[in-house]
Order: structure tokens, then C-alpha cells, then sequence
DNA sequence: ATAAAACTTGCATATAACTGCACTACTATG
DNA sequence: CATAGTAGTGCAGTTATATGCAAGTTTTAT
């Protein structure tokens, strides 16, 4: 095999895996180490793929990051616009924290005149900015990692509220294992204010679908209403759609 | 898996979930949380994530650092810097809302470690940047106009407090009239903040002092410390200095 | 105050990468 | 045609990198 074939071999193979070992090569091609080696050097050198220890890596995967991050701003701003929609005029609107729910605030109609609820210290910034919004700011012990105050005073002043509608960015939804989050306090005060509230929706991109973490908040029935990027007919959501909640 | 995969897989993750730890990455990638550890740190060098005692935080909630400190050292930067000086590790603060209170938080000095206590949805959001810093959010109404909480709840959680030192920024200092405000809610938080605080601070810049506004504070003797962007022997000061206000 | 968990550091090992060299096959040129 | 030149490849020895393990320290939680 000649070494322009070979490079061809080697660039399609890691374009179509992604990812590349020198040693799969090296036998897969039944040359040396050292040959494919040299010719991922020089591929590399000619910007065809990314070199690393151990093998290679397409273009594409590193660029993959920033098109999803911005691909996740997107979706995010698609979850505000659906969300705002279930805000009427007059409700009581307990929301978390979170940047999807950040997104939500402020994609929020300019002329909507209702009541926020909030421990979240960015959302809040966000409901400031719109004229017509009361916020009442739930006090107690600001955490630092999730921006939102936790604590048994700030669960005791959600319990007094009734609110019509509660919004929550969640971290992680499973059919099976229900609402599960990272922090226990957090968790905490997302109990709260799904007991507080008539309705709960729920905002996420569909990523975190049916991905698990450690602490659970509740379980799925428990939900009323699920927003993500995707159509409500994807069959991602086929599932939750069975079990009875409502998706948008 | 491969170094690179396996970093771009934690940091997809980070920025999935928020947060993350170190031994679910390990179970999950099968590698030694030493490994986990290593990656992350590269990753927190690179400035892709925030690492933590346990695990780590994803960038794009927790806003990072502001650099603008150095230059722009207008009279609310030099206001700042004094006052940040009279805050001592494990202090009690309590702060009310207002630009100059805001530039006193952006000057803190990072390795600062005490606890705040404030209504003000933006101060606490400079606070949050500060890692070394415990926040109490007070909760209750949220003043459109004046950005921090307002109302009875707000008053009652303050008198429960027992705080070292009580920055307020101001609107109106005279020497005969004493503090005064023209908003009638915002004038019974810092009346509680002052009463709850071994040691009130004005922070003020010099074009409000001798002004008089609608709605009492208290008196100019009620005062201990007034820092303005003036040298402490200013003339312009001297008649509160006669009054026994130390003047910085 | 104490125990558990997480972290740091240094070290050992395995794998990967690099370097220089030898061998081969093909090319170019008098 | 002979032969010097050149590119491609593999090999041996050396160096670098990645990872896990253990001992000791720091941080956190109880």
C-alpha cells in the first residue's frame, strides 16, 4: 500500500470514528507503529486531523464543543419562548434558578404583568429588567454554585406561598428514576416549591433526558408539564407522553 | 479512551449538569479519580471549568472575574478601596443596595473571608464572585427602583441580626438635617440596618453631601464613619469632623 | 473534636513518541 | 548500464507521557 493511500485510509477512517488509535492502525494497515505515527504527524501538520497521545482525533470533535454550546443557547432560548407561554396575566410564578430558566426570564413578553418568586440572584436580575413584574426575593443562605438561597428559611417562606404555576431547570429526568439532581439543598428547595404550586413544569434541553443523577426530587407523574427544544411529537418523549404529562 | 476524549467528555458533562464529581467520573470513565483529578485541573488551568473540593463547577454560570480593576480609579473605585479596608476576616456586613455599595464589591480584595448580609440583588451578585465570601440574601419584595428588598419580612430579619459593621450607600447627607432619602420603604431598611450594626458607614461621593432629600434616616451623630472620594482633611468635611465623625 | 473524604506528592510502571540508523526500492543522470 | 541520490519503512535505544498506587496532609462534615 502506498503511503498517499494509506493517509487516505487513515483520514477516512478518522473521520468516520471520530477517534483513532495508532495501534488499531498500525495492524489494521499491517505497518509499524512508527509509520503511522509519521503520517499522523504529517497529517496533523496539514491540519487534516488533531494529533494526540495515543492516536488521533477528527477536526470536527473539537469544533464539535462550541457548535453545541451555542446549539444549546438555542435550544434554550426556544425552552423561554415555549415556557412564557403558560404565564398568564396575574399568576404567582414561583421559579428556580438556572440558566435555562435565566433564558426564560428573559425572553419573557414585555407587557406581562405578574408575580415572580424567586431565590435565584440572576433570575431575579433578569425579572428587574421588566417593568410590569413584582419579584419577591426568597432570603437565606445564597449557595454559591447553584445561585439560589437555600436553607430551612427559605423552604418555610415557599411553604406560605400558593403559587398557580412553579418552573424548574432540572439537571437530569429519567422515565424510571424521576427527577434527580447533584445538591442536596437545591434539592431540597425544588421540593418545596413543587409542593407550593398548583402546577409544575418542567425546562430542560433534551440532553439531559433520561440521564440520572444522585439525589431524588420526585417522581415523574409527579410533573405536569415538560418543555424542551424538541417538537412535542419527538419520540425522545414518547415515554413521558405515556405516563400522562403534557408536553410542549 | 483517550486523554482528549476523556476531557471532553467531563467538560460536556460539567456543562451538562452544572456540577459534577470526581468518583461518579471515575465510575462512569472507569479511571482513577487521581486521573479525574488530573484532567480536571488541566481543565481549570485552561479556564474550561471551576474546580472544587470534590469535583468541579461549570463556567458558564459562575461569571468570572472581572479584570477592571487597575484602571477607571474614579471617585467610586477610591471609595471602595477605603472601605473595603475597614472589613476584617470574619466580619458580619450587612450592606444596602446602590452604586457605590456595587463598586465596593468589585473592589474586595479576593482572599476576603467574611459574611454579607444584603437586599441587593446585584451586590449579591458581585458577592457571588467573590469565593471566600458567605452571602445572606435578605428576602421580601423587591424594589424595582431601588434594586433591593423592601417590606416588613425584609425589616424583621434584619433586627434579627447582630452585624459588626453596616455600609449603607446614600443619597443625602447634611450636617444639621442628618442622613436623608427620598423613598419611603428603602429609608426603614437602612434604619434597621443601622440598628442592627455595632458601626454604621456612609459611602458617598461628595456631590451628595449637604443635600437634603424628603424622608428622614437619622441624625449625623448616629454615623461613625463617612468615606467619600475627598481627603480625609478636605475642608468640606471638616464640619462633620467637628461632630466626631472619623472621616476616611 | 473527630472521622471521613478529598487532595497532594512522589514514585513506579506501561505505553507512546522520538531519534538515529540501516535497509530497500525506486529515480535520475552521465 | 551503473551508480549516486532519495524517499519510505522498520528497528533499537532513549525519552516522554499517562496513569495508578501509597503515604501524608488538608478540607469538610458530623
Amino acid at each position: 500500500m502506498l503511503k498517499k493511500e494509506r493517509q487516505a485510509f487513515i483520514l477516512h477512517n478518522v473521520n468516520l470514528h471520530n477517534r483513532i488509535l495508532v495501534g488499531d492502525l498500525s495492524e489494521e494497515i499491517s505497518v509499524s507503529e512508527d509509520t503511522i505515527r509519521r503520517d499522523l504527524q504529517e497529517l496533523s501538520e496539514d491540519g487534516k486531523l488533531i494529533k494526540v497521545h495515543g492516536g488521533a482525533l477528527s477536526k470536527s470533535f473539537h469544533n464539535s464543543f462550541n457548535a453545541s454550546s451555542i446549539y444549546a443557547m438555542d435550544s434554550k432560548k426556544m425552552i423561554a419562548k415555549k415556557a412564557s407561554s403558560l404565564i398568564k396575566d396575574g399568576m404567582f410564578v414561583l421559579t428556580s434558578g438556572g440558566t435555562t430558566i435565566i433564558e426564560m426570564a428573559k425572553a419573557l413578553p414585555e407587557n406581562l404583568q405578574a408575580t415572580f418568586i424567586t431565590g435565584s440572584v440572576p433570575a431575579a436580575f433578569e425579572y428587574l429588567k421588566h417593568p410590569n413584574i413584582e419579584i419577591i426575593l426568597i432570603g437565606d443562605k445564597l449557595s454559591k454554585s447553584s445561585q439560589i438561597t437555600v436553607g430551612g428559611e427559605a423552604i418555610s417562606k415557599i411553604k406560605q406561598i400558593r403559587a398557580d404555576i412553579c418552573f424548574l431547570g432540572i439537571n437530569a429526568l429519567h422515565v424510571k428514576h424521576g427527577l434527580t439532581d447533584n445538591d442536596w439543598e437545591v434539592v431540597q428547595v425544588k421540593k418545596a416549591m413543587m409542593e407550593s404550586s398548583e402546577k409544575t413544569v418542567l425546562l430542560t434541553i433534551s440532553e439531559k433526558i433520561n440521564t440520572i443523577q444522585r439525589i431524588r426530587i420526585c417522581d415523574t407523574k409527579a410533573i405536569d408539564v415538560l418543555i424542551t427544544e424538541l417538537n412535542a411529537d419527538d419520540e425522545q418523549l414518547d415515554s413521558f407522553k405515556k405516563i400522562g404529562l403534557k408536553i410542549i
